[in-house]
DNA sequence: AGCCCTAAGTTTTTT
DNA sequence: ACTTAGGGCT
């Protein structure tokens, strides 16, 4: 293996092979290279076998990307055996084999997050709880974020017992664990979380594969969540070879479950760990890298790194005030017509970057009317779609009746005459009989007090699920989806609706998703239907079109990784970026990570950067004069030039966030000083029960514990409408709501 | 059972 | 401003 190619700082990451070891690897610092690199050097010159390696990224695009750049690299030697995965397709792939030691079916399916809304919605009404009050995206949030820190029903109700509110998120958690195992499901979190506890639950399997793999790397630690640290961990155990890369300043993941204290303190999880600085950046110009350097100096939790290039110089950094957000998306349109005739450009050279989705419907209009070809990345997955859903509810029935949820979803889908309160009936004999819903189907007919006419309609739906079960074991699994359309009448009902355009797309869709299944078939060793269906969880767009010269719009978020000769950012204002949630939060993490989501946008230009901003923005139908960015005063001046009359049109001066910041802050804390002098409990356990809290009333003062301090408006049944001073008017339940009177 | 209207909520996203 | 979901009405 050559490692003359790569600079010193590389080539230690690459040689170190033994022992733990952090490669803190800078944007644009060639991580991805030292990584296949690194495998190969132990292949080829460690005499390392595939199947003692494993590699784990957190996309499939970077594990496919890095498996093809290994085989590139290594053409001599086999490497199939080698373990190149994401978190979830590496503990999919651990609990078929073995989840059934810790009691679960192995041929689970995989619930997506609209299928864990539906399934907490059924918890919440067998716990009799309000769906106004517990959300069901904020249950699953706090569910999914007791999974990330390995805390179990139990031990999350112990953790949270004198708290009203998630204790009682406690028992739906409980319940809805128990649920998914009765329908033989598991949700992403699940993937991680039961193949830790399938580790600690059976030694014998975790020392199967701690001793498989010798040789640990996993990418984009800074992303890694408390479970997956922990899995990690405990593979890692007895070799110790653990190398993980990663980059504290490009941690933007924390909303969701990652946890930077991973990266930050690995250095204390592992003994004698061997730490290396990728800090020579091949991307960007030295100017882009002075600027995102300056910014990130602005947090105080990360560890020290500078980048820096050989790419001396280059332009400044443009900054442009526009009027409003129409008048930001023109001057993108008009900049990039300039540039691409001016440097003779292509369209996929620029990409348009913005914090929050809404911000691309201006961009996309002025777009088209210059007729700028564009992509933009995320929105609807195609997935997501409803036909889609339908489908493959009926692709997982069919390979796991106990999925009542995937059932319930396409019982009546098309109309076939099985109604809502037929539906309870059965329901309820399930539950009573401690069943699926599909064996109280098939034994529909000794069921009395469901009408003749009824039960014809699930006997037939159960013939034409048994027919397609049959198909299952002998057809490929596009075929079996053809034949679903073609026997369920899905397609007859969409062909016969009458608004046309919409049946049209959707027709074309399920095509689109026949031809998914024709590649599966063609590129899988395994073809049969759960692997399929389990290809398609794990898998969140079907193919993408890259190959097109066009104009790249898309969140920051979604930009980490990839990089751009020019690029636009755009919304520098506060409240936008920093999000005002980030700001209200009150938490220098909060804005820190947002800084940090600041970082990753600056360093994807390779080139040329504009940063833009308004005088004001309309955003959710309401028009707002705009503050420049707290980060845009971070830049340092000497990288910047300013297009237009900038500075006397708006002020740049870091007092007006102070001023904000401050005052906020100064008003949360007397709110709190004065909510820890007077508490009124205003929770009671049970929907029954009255609740009596004559304490408050309109016109009281109240702190709410998600929405922060109002004035209570009116009062009806359990009913509280209060002001709240930062979100506005809102009605909430009192019973579940922990109200402290101020 | 379907349709229409009102109300409420709008950061980021992978798997 | 806009979408989407849920409730109520025919």
């Amino acid at each position: 293996m050559n490692l003359d190619t790569l600079n010193p700082a590389q080539r230690e990451a690459v040689e170190k092979t033994e022992g733990p070891v952090l490669i803190l690897a800078g944007a644009g610092s060639g991580k991805t290279r030292v990584l296949t690199t690194r495998i190969a050097h132990l292949m080829e010159d460690k005499n390392v076998q595939a199947a003692n390696i494993l590699a784990i990224t957190f996309t499939n695009k970077a594990a496919t990307e890095m498996r093809e750049r290994v085989e590139e690299t290594i053409t001599e030697l086999d490497t199939k055996d080698m373990w190149i995965t994401t978190f979830h397709s590496c503990c999919v792939r651990i609990l078929r084999k073995g989840i059934n030691r810790i009691g679960y079916n192995r041929s689970f399916v995989i619930y997506d997050s609209s299928d864990q809304v539906t399934l907490v919605k059924d918890c919440l009404k067998e716990l009799n709880l309000s769906d106004k009050v517990f959300e069901p995206k904020s249950v699953i949030s706090t569910i999914s974020g007791a999974k990330d820190k390995l805390l179990s029903p139990a031990q999350f109700k112990q953790l949270y017992r004198d708290d009203v509110r998630n204790s009682k998120i406690a028992d739906i958690y409980a319940l809805y664990q128990d649920r998914l195992k009765r329908n033989s499901a598991l949700d992403f979190d699940d993937l991680i979380y039961k193949t830790v506890e399938l580790f600690k639950e059976d030694p014998e399997t975790l020392e199967f594969y701690r001793s498989r793999f010798k040789y640990i790397m996993v990418d984009e630690y800074q992303d890694t969540s408390k479970a997956q640290y922990e899995l990690i961990k405990m593979l890692a155990r007895q070799h110790q070879n653990i190398c993980v890369v990663g980059d504290d300043d490009q941690s933007i993941y924390g909303w969701r479950g990652a946890d930077i204290r991973n990266i930050l303190e690995f250095e204390k999880d592992y003994d004698d760990v061997h730490v290396v600085k990728l800090e020579q950046n091949y991307r960007s110009t030295q100017i882009i890298l002075d600027a995102a350097n300056t910014v990130i100096s602005n947090n105080i939790e990360r560890k020290r790194k500078k980048l820096w290039s050989e790419k001396k110089d280059g332009e400044l950094i443009k900054i442009q005030l526009a009027t409003d957000e129409l008048d930001e998306a023109e001057f993108i349109a008009d900049t990039i017509s300039r540039l691409k005739r001016r440097d003779r450009r292509k369209f996929s050279d620029f990409a348009v970057l913005y914090r929050a989705n809404a911000q691309a419907r201006p961009v996309e209009d002025a777009l088209n009317r210059s007729q700028i070809p564009y992509n933009i990345y995320g929105g609807t997955k195609f997935y997501e779609r409803k036909e889609i859903k339908d489908l493959i509810a009926y692709l997982r029935v069919i390979q796991n009746p106990q999925d009542d949820i995937s059932l319930k979803r396409i019982i009546n889908v098309p109309r076939r005459g099985i109604g809502l309160r037929t539906i309870e009936k059965v329901e309820d004999r399930a539950s009573l009989k401690q069943e699926s819903l599909y064996s109280v189907l098939i034994d529909i007919e000794s069921n009395s007090d469901i009408s003749s006419k009824a039960r014809k309609s699930i006997s037939d739906f159960v013939d034409l699920m048994g027919t397609l079960r049959t198909i299952k074991e002998v057809y490929p699994v596009s075929k079996l989806i053809e034949k679903v359309l073609d026997t369920s009448g899905y397609i007859d009902e969409l062909q016969k609706d009458s608004k046309k355009e919409e049946s049209e797309d959707r027709i074309e869709n399920l095509k689109e998703f026949i031809s998914v299944a024709l590649e599966f078939e063609q590129n899988s060793e395994e073809k049969d239907l759960e692997t399929f269906l389990t290809t398609v969880a794990l898998t969140s767009e079907a193919s993408d079109d890259e190959e097109d010269d066009k104009v790249s719009l898309m969140t920051i978020h979604t930009s980490k990784g990839l990089e751009f000769p020019v690029v636009f950012l755009t919304g520098m204002e506060e409240k936008l970026f920093p999000i005002s949630r980030a700001i209200t939060s009150m938490r220098d993490s909060d804005i820190e990570e947002e800084r940090r989501l600041c970082y990753v946008g600056i360093t994807r230009a390779k080139e040329e950067l504009y940063m833009t901003l308004t005088q004001k923005r309309t955003l959710y139908g309401k028009t707002n004069p705009s503050i420049a960015s707290r980060f845009m005063e971070e830049l340092p001046g000497e990288c910047i030039e300013r297009l237009n009359k900038a500075e006397n049109e708006l002020s740049y001066s870091k007092a007006n966030y102070n001023i904000l910041d401050k005052y906020t802050k100064k008003y949360m804390n007397n709110v709190q000083k004065s909510s820890i002098a007077k508490k009124v409990n205003a929770t009671v356990k049970d929907t029954t029960k009255e609740t009596n809290i004559d304490d408050i009333k309109p016109g009281s003062k109240v702190h709410h514990p998600k929405f922060g301090v109002g004035t209570v408006v009116m009062m009806k049944g359990t009913d509280v409408t209060i002001a709240f001073d930062n979100q506005g008017l809102k009605t909430i339940n009192k019973e579940y709501t922990t109200l402290d009177l101020l």
